[in-house]
DNA sequence: TCAATTAATGCAACCGATTACATAAAATTT
DNA sequence: AAATTTTATGTAATCGGTTGCATTAATTGA
């Protein structure tokens, strides 16, 4: 076979001598073709090394067939956990990816869904950056009629589909942990609290603050980007403090990782002095010395779920508006960073 | 706008009075059509919301604007940093990217390649699976002319483009480093001697051994498959061994931070009783305690190269087949982890 | 045996952009 | 002013499948 030549369904109806369209139909497993020309169809496929082009079926068919996943990092075990269950669901169901994510900027997440929207995709998956405001970068997929469904970091106003955790929950949880273990002085360290899953989280732990008779100053909340030189300085803060803190609730593993090593290079023991937990499990968590405690949450199951819904959706099997809000299962694991009393 | 309702060239035609042969031409800055013509095709464009059809544009010109990326994992730092380099080089220059990953499996690396070869990527860009010993599942990218870029994990032999590090020489400067420290016994564990990377920095770890006077034997070689229980049995292994290493190469920070674990839960000491060197620079080596030397290389740049190569072949500014072989500079981390004498 | 169904296949118009070639209009040269 | 060149635009074929409708062949029924 050269190279450049192309094989079309036209090659394989002319040595066939049928017509194109039975090519396309036999190809297609249309019952209107008998099995014995589908099968000759499949042979001479083979035979000539025929390849199906995309372009032109997504461009008569006016669909693509391709999915839009926009999140804003690929550095986590969450996120890539997200990934690998999207991607399961959709190579079964044979749709392909296109994947963009905006390193929590607003701005390019805002040019990644334009992207995305020129590239006609079928439907859109999505997390948030850390300062997206405005969800008017979606909009036109809404006046287009494709189907959008977000996950984890979401806007839960908008009449959007959102597959997430009970993240007041789960910062309830965490809190509560801390407390049962002897906390008097709980700190929490989070991001942005205009994104759900950290204001969110914050309310769990006021609430868990509040229903055990805990008070709450202002300086027990540290909001910053979750970088290492955030963790770093939350934890300088923290050291700083009169009376410090005997327990830190952190809304992400690596941070807590980082402030871990800096309140050890400082001479606090954890969990004896300072007890931490952490939120996503990642592989981190049990690398690090204490282990950490941190609360779970399936991402394959997230990523499978989003997945699931955006595409029977698609394929007319379910509708999309219907299901709003799905709410996927977590819980605390419970590790050495925060157990001061025996089990 | 009516949902459904697409705008084409045409629409843009028909309201300008033009034909679809100008308004194609003026929306791609062909010099051929007038400023003035040009500025009201942009106009009125905007104004209906018109989108490029990209699968018209590509069953013309039969080329696709794909580049597809074929990785074995996408959970480590080094392959999403690669990743990213790819992804930087290839939005500037207009190309798509189709990610697919193997799972370390030979299998599912061979159906992806397929896939993407179906999905008529205008390149392919690849880090082999573990497993993978034939480079067959790659010939009918050769024989249409599509053009590959090996990266890291590559088979040297063929006549194919690779980035790649200098493995031996890694291999080695981190083993003279643990004798610099003093260890008279060094353990190397690492993966399938096949792949390439492996294979290299275990030369290098054999060539320092040999040029420092010191003997080797097998047992000194641990292969396995990177994964936590592998990590946890390789220390299990030092454990028993009499006399027990007193340093250790490992070809993977993640696994260098489980048998460190191991290690220090059966009451060794690191560096002082052991030493341990691993590779890779994952974020993991500066949490865990002691923090790990380790062999940093940028999976940026070798993304960015391996990406830019292949489009510049691509865009015929350049050949892929005159550079056969990129080398990316790599360096040691010295942490304490291996620091057994002052610096 | 012949009409009425049903099954299998073909015809031809599309999907939306690109581009070689032709043509018209404007600018320049002689 | 006519001829020539340059600039701007139009015509129509093409890329490779898909699919509504028409047609033919095979099967069934009367």
């Amino acid at each position: 076979m050269k190279p450049g030549k192309e094989v079309t369904i036209y090659d394989i109806a002319k040595k066939l001598n049928i017509s194109p369209a039975t090519v396309s139909r036999g190809l297609q497993d249309n019952p209107a073709i008998s099995k014995k020309t589908r099968k000759r169809i499949f042979d001479m496929a083979d035979e000539l090394g025929y390849r199906t082009n995309h372009y032109a079926r997504n461009l008569r068919q006016s669909q693509t067939n391709t999915i839009g996943v926009l999140v804003h990092e690929l550095n986590s075990n969450f996120i890539t956990s997200v990934l690998a269950g999207i991607e399961k669901v959709t190579t079964e169901a044979g749709y392909d990816l296109l994947i963009a994510h905006s390193s929590e900027s607003a701005v390019k997440e805002a040019a990644n869904a334009r992207n995305l929207f020129h590239k006609r995709v079928d439907g859109l998956i999505a997390s948030l950056a850390f300062d997206t405001t405005s969800l008017d970068h979606f909009k036109p997929f809404k006046e287009k009629g494709v189907p959008l469904v977000f996950f984890d970091r979401v806007e839960q106003d908008a009449d959007n589909t959102v597959v997430i955790i009970d993240n007041a929950k789960c910062g309830y949880i965490a809190t509560q942990h801390l407390i049962e273990q002897g906390c008097k002085k709980i700190v929490h360290v989070t991001a942005s609290l205009k994104r759900n899953v950290y204001a969110q989280r914050y309310k769990g732990f006021r609430d868990a603050l509040h229903d055990h008779g805990l008070k709450f100053e202002e300086s027990q909340l540290i909001v910053n980007d979750l970088s290492e030189k955030a963790g770093v300085e939350a934890a300088l803060r923290m050291l700083k403090m009169k009376p410090m803190p005997d327990g830190i609730f952190i809304t992400n593993d690596f941070v807590s990782a980082v402030c871990m090593r800096t309140l050890k290079e400082n001479g606090l023991r954890i969990p004896q002095d300072i007890a931490v937990v952490g939120f996503n499990n990642d592989a981190i968590g049990n690398l690090i010395e204490p282990a950490l405690t941190t609360i779970n949450y399936p991402g394959i199951d997230m990523g499978e779920i989003a997945a699931r819904n955006l595409i029977n959706h698609l394929k007319g099997i379910s509708d999309i508006h219907q299901t709003n809000t799905i709410i996927v299962r977590s819980e605390l694991i419970i590790r050495k960073s925060s157990l001061r009393k025996p089990v």
